[in-house]
DNA sequence: TTAATATTTAGAAAATTATCAAAATATCAT
DNA sequence: ATGATATTTTGATAATTTTCTAAATATTAA
């Protein structure tokens, strides 16, 4: 299970998170993203950078504007990554793994 | 739809996203979990630190040793978090909502 | 071309995070 | 108590990230 590295250090970041919240709700200008960021427009296009990189949006001009829009395949595949913690179990164990029980016992 | 930050802060680093990686194949103790890492265990127990103020593991003293393991719960909750970027065209939006459209038209 | 608006980029400063070495804590064995 | 092992904490330094201001780019409208 591969995750692109960037996607988790994108979602690492509340504003960033934000960003993305926002635009559930529609596509955003990169100015109508930046409205109610305490921080500068700069910081927003900086951020929203490296959402792009992550691949979580992309944008497109439209005029004098950047219009950001979520791209959700990348979202399926953190969601993948996250998944594995959970079907672990239910995929059958090879016989050497059975076997297994070292200096740690798994379980008090 | 609530995660707690230090959750995708956690997941945001490599190293910290290896530890769980190798958590799923059974509970370590810290010293084995250090093993094959490049840093040293005091940076490993940091790290270890922030999964476990995360909420995504938990640790039991077993002698000498903290066994470490996954605290799956909280993985949910992301999960569920990712999840709303695709629910949303599922809800029904409101009716103030459905007139919108401000200075950025969304659409060519 | 010039002026205006929208956004990004560059460079530096501030804030945060990761790492290490050394000291401290906890448990086990003697 | 002393010594050994396992892990964490502390304090300092290094690396990364965030933010800012100012300058640069791109588009539109005269």
């Amino acid at each position: 299970m591969e995750v692109h590295p960037l996607v988790f250090k994108a979602l690492g970041d509340p504003t960033r998170r934000a960003i993305l919240d926002r635009l559930r709700g529609g596509d955003l200008s990169a100015g109508d993203i930046s409205h109610g960021f305490e921080i500068g427009k700069a910081s927003i296009s900086h951020h929203l950078n490296l959402l792009k990189a992550a691949g979580l949006v992309k944008c497109r001009r439209q005029g004098q504007q950047q219009i950001y829009t979520l791209h959700t395949t990348v979202f399926q595949e953190a969601l993948q990554w996250l998944m594995t913690f959970f079907k672990e179990q239910t995929e059958a164990p090879s016989p050497k793994e059975a076997g297994k029980s070292g200096k740690n016992g798994s379980r008090g």
